[in-house]
DNA sequence: CAGTGGTCTAGACCACTGA
DNA sequence: CAGTGGTCTAGACCACTGT
């Protein structure tokens, strides 16, 4: 290939967003079919690695799916990915400013509840370390943490005393990189929930629940409370 | 490192699931700097891109960082990511194997509040058409959708009485791969919410609140309000 | 200003799967 | 079973940025 040596080649980028003008403008809507990678490079006058890297770009965004003797499929409603950092509470408090405190509510080694149970997987009589906990910013309340540690999965659970240091960044210490399963949903303030976070019972708070494995062995459940009136935000 | 050198090359998986392995061992804890892609391509045996790749991934996953001179290091605090879909209401109720039904509440063109023309950037006495409506999955009331559509930007919405198809199909059609923020929230049942949800005023109600842009213009603002107990889950 | 990651190329083999 | 995407290679130049 005797190319111009006018430009540096076309850019991923620069495939991606002129196919996405393409597939807006309907210029494939009769079969939904993209042309194949071999085709698209010939016609960008480029690698076909290059439209390749753009291609399975716009299949991570959910705007096209790829399947092998298939081709390139266009999405008729394309499948909005939205994407959150789910941070650690103090990160989360000092990325605005304020001041993070934590505080240990209660600590307690207990038989698992059944739904508990049921949830991590856990043998009949199974002993579990419940904590609960507060988050401030700047004083304020501003999560309330609601976990359980699931102790023959990590022993050496049992001999910290989280009272410094909150059992979220000490699990991300201890079992970094681990599979997890993650709610969001709304639920009305317990009287203790209320009385932590300075709200009224019953108020709606909005709830992060998550489950967290480490090679298939769960490891710990959490619920997490915010205060009233939070939100949590994304662009995609 | 003992590679076969008539195996098929290390494949980007392995590279990234061994990485995993090694920064998680505190391999490289004493800096928290990962060797170059150079130097892990003569390690691994492959080529700087495979290895590329590989790291590539693990910064998306948010468990490295990489700048041109600095190098790759490792996150002290891993920043977990997750991804959810976000699917039109009917995509989500058919998925559970149930019978979508839509209705439309209430459609008024109105002058913008104030509220919105702060969200939505627009000028004063701007107009815009406020639609009401309610997904049912296997006729139980799913979802509550309060949508605001900017007729500056869209006023061929204006044509449409959005009786048989829902806002939010007729706006993916229209309006594919704008630009949106997304919001979770809970809040508590409006009267008017409440009766078309069949909940009492006042419960905790799980809100999706979304504003799109396309070309920095706003197209749209929707609120999503969920049946009570509604949990939004992901794995990652 | 030198070193690191970012990206592209041209070519190759492979794995999956739909016709 | 043939065509498509998935991935790897070996090499190159470039862009950015810390020292």
């Amino acid at each position: 290939m005797a190319d111009q040596p006018e430009k540096r080649g076309v850019t991923f980028r620069e495939i991606k967003s002129d196919l996405l003008e393409r597939i807006a403008a309907g210029e494939w809507a009769a079969d939904g079919i993209v042309p194949g990678e071999v085709e698209l490079a010939a016609e960008y006058g480029c690698a076909r690695a290059t439209v390749n890297r753009a291609l399975r770009d716009l299949a991570e965004d959910g705007v096209v799916e790829r399947k092998r003797r298939a081709g390139t499929r266009i999405l008729a409603q394309p499948v909005r990915k939205a994407r959150f950092d789910i941070p650690i509470s103090r990160t989360e408090i000092e990325a605005t400013g304020a001041r993070y405190r934590y505080a240990l509510v209660d600590r307690a080694i207990v038989e698992a509840p059944d739904w508990l149970r049921a949830r991590l997987a856990l043998d009949r009589g199974a002993h579990v370390l419940h904590l609960t906990c507060m988050h401030y910013g700047d004083g304020a309340p501003f999560q309330f943490e609601d976990r359980w540690i699931n102790l023959s999965a990590l022993p050496k659970a049992e001999s910290q005393n989280f009272e410094a240091q909150g059992p979220n960044e000490w699990l991300v210490e201890t079992v970094p990189y681990s599979d997890a399963e993650i709610a969001f949903s709304a639920i009305g303030a317990s009287p203790d929930v209320a009385e932590h976070l300075s709200c009224d019972p019953n108020t709606p708070l909005f709830r992060i629940e998550r489950t967290t494995w480490w090679q298939d062995v769960a490891i710990t459940h959490v619920a997490l409370m915010f205060r009233p009136g939070h939100r949590m935000t994304t662009r995609y």
